[in-house]
RNA sequence: GGGGGUAUAGCUCAGCUGGAUAGAGCACCGGCCUUCUAAGCCGACGGUCCCAGGUUCGAAUCCUGGUACUCCCGCCA
């Protein structure tokens, strides 16, 4: 639609060049936008703003010039210049209900598109240690990038989803000390309770669990609990299996699914860490100092340099996570995007420089970064403390079975990444109704009880009998239902292409506003059959692209409510 | 000190890579259920788009300089 009319502008622009209406040197770079407000049509340029300085004319003059050599098109009903000299495009009735037709034909592919080509790209996110059950901030995680994933898939990519994890460092030494302490009936409060020990309730249930013997069977390990309480390996793997397992089933409730589990202990496994330092070693970005080994960082942009090999001899977390990237890109994707919490932006530059410090052909800006900011969570009035240590904080579960798995998905998938987002606990429970999700759903939940009430009342409706009455689509909120459907392509674009997926939360939101309003305003079910093909037409429409727009979100779309 | 993010209605937030009169939800006020689902609709109220400059036909949006809040800056992950 927008090439088309672009293409009108491109031929009058040179029929102007022709007569020397306009000088022959201009570079138009004519821009479609979409009207805001309908009594500026459907889409406007503005050409005539752009060009008027190059062609010594008044903008408003100059539209009135493009207008008069725009070639006929059976696109456009009319053509007019307004304000400082835009020209708004009135679209003839016949193209703008042409998106009905589209999307009854195309279903659940309206809205997609081949973009990606069929490249791979990976999407890493979650990623959560196995110390304790996934949090709201994961959870913003997990929706984010399960979203992402959806929305790439949709574009064309083959998309591979990731979670990583680390089995074996510090942090899972702490882990097994803190079980084990718990066998031995210790509390955290007790003098000999470990140094930073996690003190979270669900400590206490692992410590059982592994005492009575039970037998995990995680994704990736089967485990049974030896009730040895002097076997800190045994321990370590045991709470591991039991909290990956937790994990999992937190995941499973969210309805989020991965391609592929990477653990840390693989790469060690592999010598993948050996390699890399060796790598970097050979490639002379290295230095020792204070018994330990450093990565010339400072080379490639860091502001300081970084440890590798710590003088006690074990590798910082840096080392690994280059490791890691260089196992994904030897894997072959040639595009990843890595969601994590903005607390780890700084890593960013540093994976990156230790990447370039490889020399593999890695290209500077590998790979892709989405940070999310904290999620704030309020309850009583006050802020929660997301500490796993203090065992306080809000677990995603604890959200899911209180507010659900679509409206905690949609809440923390709405905004943008990049704002910090408060979900306030009080507010989520008492007024769970009024959660913009349940909107968006009631408008599907409506497309399908008419489509219900249409057969109770002995009508039949078939779409390609329908499609020969949209002519029938005049009604003020049904043109602004068909602009509405119209550019729901564009929205999975460009939500795609800046990896943004609230916009399609926004633009649900919006559309299922327009239904209701028209829901509201005219009656679907009238005794005129042409009347009645084409709203039920428009309804039908309406429902795949909630349907289609909610997928991408990983909500479901309930045929009633 | 360095870096990331944010600043828009009383509150929570949108604002489509510079467009026309800056939008929604919540809260508050007033209307609409005998009629396809009232988890809905209609109306009213509500703004120094943090501040100051700059860029141009045109700035909430881009640039510069400030201010405030927040996160990060370890031989932790």
């Amino acid at each position: 639609m927008k090439e088309e009319l672009s293409r009108l502008i491109h031929q009058a622009l040179d029929e102007l060049v022709k007569t020397d209406a306009l000088p022959a040197d201009i570079s138009p770079n004519v821009q479609i936008d979409r009207t805001r407000d309908s009594s500026h049509g459907d889409l406007a340029s503005n050409i005539a703003l752009t060009l008027a300085k190059a062609s010594g004319r008044k903008p408003r003059d100059l539209a009135a010039a493009i207008c008069a050599a725009l070639p006929p098109s059976d696109l456009v009903a009319r053509a007019e210049i307004a304000g400082p000299g835009f020209i708004n495009f009135f679209l003839s009735a016949s193209s703008s209900q042409a998106v009905v037709r589209n999307i009854l034909e195309q279903g659940d592919a309206f809205g997609r598109n081949a973009e990606g080509a069929g490249r791979k790209v990976q999407v890493e996110f979650v990623s959560a240690n196995p110390t304790g059950p996934l949090h709201v901030g994961h959870g913003r995680g997990a929706a984010v990038g399960d979203s992402l994933c959806r929305l790439l898939a949709a574009t064309g990519w083959d998309v591979t989803s990731e979670f990583y994890y680390n089995d074996a460092g510090a942090q899972i030494d702490n882990l097994a000390l803190s079980v084990q302490a718990r066998c031995r009936g210790l509390g955290p409060d007790d003098a000999s309770w470990p140094e930073d020990g996690y003190r979270g309730d669900y400590i206490v249930d692992v410590a059982e669990a592994y005492q009575r013997g039970d037998t995990i069977d995680a994704e990736d390990r089967h485990v049974q609990g030896a009730g040895d309480a002097g076997d800190l390996a045994a321990i370590r793997d045991f709470a591991v299996a039991y909290l990956r397992r937790e994990q999992d089933l937190d995941l499973q409730a969210f309805e989020v699914h991965f391609d592929n589990f990477f653990l840390e202990s693989s790469l060690y496994e592999k010598g993948a860490v050996e390699d890399t330092v060796a790598r970097l070693v050979a490639n002379g970005h290295t230095y020792e100092k204070d018994d330990a080994l450093w990565l010339r960082t400072t080379d490639f942009g860091d502001d300081k340099d970084r440890v590798m090999r710590k003088s006690d001899g074990g590798y910082t977390y840096f080392l690994p996570d280059v490791a890691y990237h260089l196992d994904k890109w030897q894997r072959g994707f040639e595009r990843v995007i890595n969601e994590q919490g903005a607390d780890h932006h700084s890593t960013v530059t540093r994976v990156r420089a230790g990447l370039q410090a490889l020399d593999q052909g890695i290209p500077e800006g590998w790979p892709d970064y989405v940070l999310h900011q904290m999620v704030l969570v309020m309850r009583g009035g006050a802020e929660v403390k997301l500490s796993k240590r203090a065992g306080s904080y809000v677990t995603l579960r604890d959200l899911i079975d209180e507010v659900g798995c679509d409206a905690t998905r949609y809440f923390l998938v709405a905004r943008g990444p990049g704002s910090q987002l408060t979900f306030d606990i009080d507010l989520a429970l008492s007024q769970s109704n009024d959660n913009p999700v349940y909107y968006i759903q009631y408008a599907h939940a409506r497309t399908r009880s008419v489509l219900r009430k249409l057969a109770e009342q002995g009508w039949e409706w078939h779409a390609e009998r329908a499609l020969q009455d949209l002519e029938q689509l005049g009604e003020e909120h049904e043109k602004a239902l068909l602009r509405r459907l119209d550019s729901y392509p564009e929205v999975v674009a460009t939500a795609a292409r800046d990896l943004e997926p609230h916009t399609v939360a926004n633009y649900l939101r919006d559309l299922a506003g327009d239904f209701h309003t028209w829901y509201n305003a005219h009656k679907m079910l009238v005794d005129d059959a042409a009347v009645r093909n084409a709203r039920v037409a428009l309804s039908e429409a309406v429902g795949q692209v909630i349907r289609n727009g909610l997928g991408l979100l990983g909500v479901s779309a309930p045929e009633s409510m």
